[in-house]
DNA sequence: TTGATAAACGTAATTATGACATTAAGTAAA
DNA sequence: TTTACTTAATGTCATAATTACGTTTATCAA
């Protein structure tokens, strides 16, 4: 750990972190506003410059846990940005120039995102970041640096992904209810879905176990839980579900 | 051009290009034994530093153009690869010192890989490559550095990327048979298909014209040529054919 | 007891899939 | 010119998946 710890220059992390609360998807950004007063939007991407030493989930690890005080989360890499002006807008600078050593060094970032349920996890931001909080995915309209484009990336991977394998394991919590998981869905694709197709889908995957318990304190007809098998989840995941399969 | 030219000592771009002969897939790999007799293997993947001043994007294409002589392929990124020891394997030393200023730097690379039709282009190496040439898949057993590792990755976006959208655009020739097209299929899912079943789905996706011409010159009956319709293939790219789709 | 709210459920028409074997069109050789 | 050889091209049926669509049910609060 002595040896070799040195930031490197050139090459950085950012993270794309969907936070999900039943209802809407949120990202989870820093605030650097203490930091810096004149700086035109205080969020961002939790990202920074990785140690020679560490691979890059390791450095997309740690700077998420410095900086937002997650861990133990499941991270996934999505793309490399590497534009050689990402970070050399103007507005951009006073705020690299107070934290980098370099602040002029060339950086090709690499993106990675993940999908919690955010009531699983508790913010405590540290190192640059003074804050760190979910922001409603819909209400990000700008963000420094190139943050942005990663975040549209990462919103194009996230769909795709979620075409291609059940998402929610690693979202919704341990027990959840059918209507929660469509809305996870509609919230990820942007757009309502019938809600009796959407069950008999899912159900037909046959992924989830439903559970003898039923929401309680509810004025209404109270639903049931599920939760994921998770053994048949890893074999589903395991063959791979595509449509264009022989 | 004249500023800032200068190798980024910790970036590379790697270059993994499968090419079609109508029977079997391959990847062209650039061979350095000229350089260096002592080391174990001789091929690699067309790779290098890039410059702080090109994107990934065009990194990768000088690279690939330097090293192989190819150029106009559109690449498509992958992945990036950075563990720490990703290039200080014992018997890649030799051959890093020959070329490298700074051997000993970490250096991260970003996977770009493309699929074309091997008579389309024609391999002119250059650079530090003596000798690029076309290597079968299925007889790449090792490479240097992380190379096989990046390949084994490229060949699973490969297939992920086949089932979720047809592939064949940039990989067949302009006209080819539906035969040409199962075996490019079959290729890349090391797979037999149903030539009936193929036919009709290939067929119904609608984004093939069936040309008023055929093989010409065949000891058996002559098969009809197609080409793409590239506007039905642009909208369908466009709307996706996802089986999670709602 | 009633009203409000969201959950749960089924069916019928249409479309896609997988499994399977024979005929057709051309060249080469006898 | 006939025959042999080779690969291209084609159809059907049973099963599974998809879409579109409206009503009833369970609970709490008033």
């Amino acid at each position: 750990m002595k040896i070799n710890n040195k930031l490197n220059p050139n090459i950085s992390v950012d993270c794309v972190i969907f936070g999900f609360d039943g209802k809407e998807l949120h990202v989870l950004l820093i605030d650097r506003e203490n930091e810096l007063k004149n700086v035109v939007s205080a969020h961002a991407l939790p990202g920074n410059l990785i140690y020679d030493h560490e691979n890059l989930n390791m450095a997309a690890e740690r700077v998420l846990k410095e900086l937002t005080g997650l861990s133990n989360i499941y991270l996934e890499q999505f793309g490399a940005f590497g534009e050689p002006d990402r970070i050399k807008k103007k507005e951009d600078q006073p705020w690299l120039k107070a934290v980098r050593t370099n602040p002029n060094a060339r950086v090709v970032t690499v993106g990675y995102y993940s999908l919690i349920r955010m009531s699983d996890y508790e913010l405590n931001p540290s190192s640059f970041a003074k804050y760190a909080s979910w922001v409603p995915l819909k209400d990000i309209t700008n963000l420094p640096f190139d943050h942005f484009n990663i975040l549209s990336s990462s919103i194009e991977y996230l769909r795709s992904n979620t075409k291609i394998r059940p998402v929610g394991y690693n979202l919704l919590p341990e027990k959840f209810t059918l209507n929660e998981m469509q809305n996870l869905y509609e919230a990820i694709f942007n757009k309502k879905i019938d809600n009796r197709n959407f069950r008999r889908k899912i159900i037909n995957l046959d992924i989830l176990d439903k559970l003898d318990e039923k929401q309680e304190g509810v004025a209404h007809k109270p639903a049931n839980f599920y939760k994921f098998n998770i053994n048949k989840y890893e074999s589903y995941i395991e063959k791979g579900f595509f449509k264009f399969e022989f």
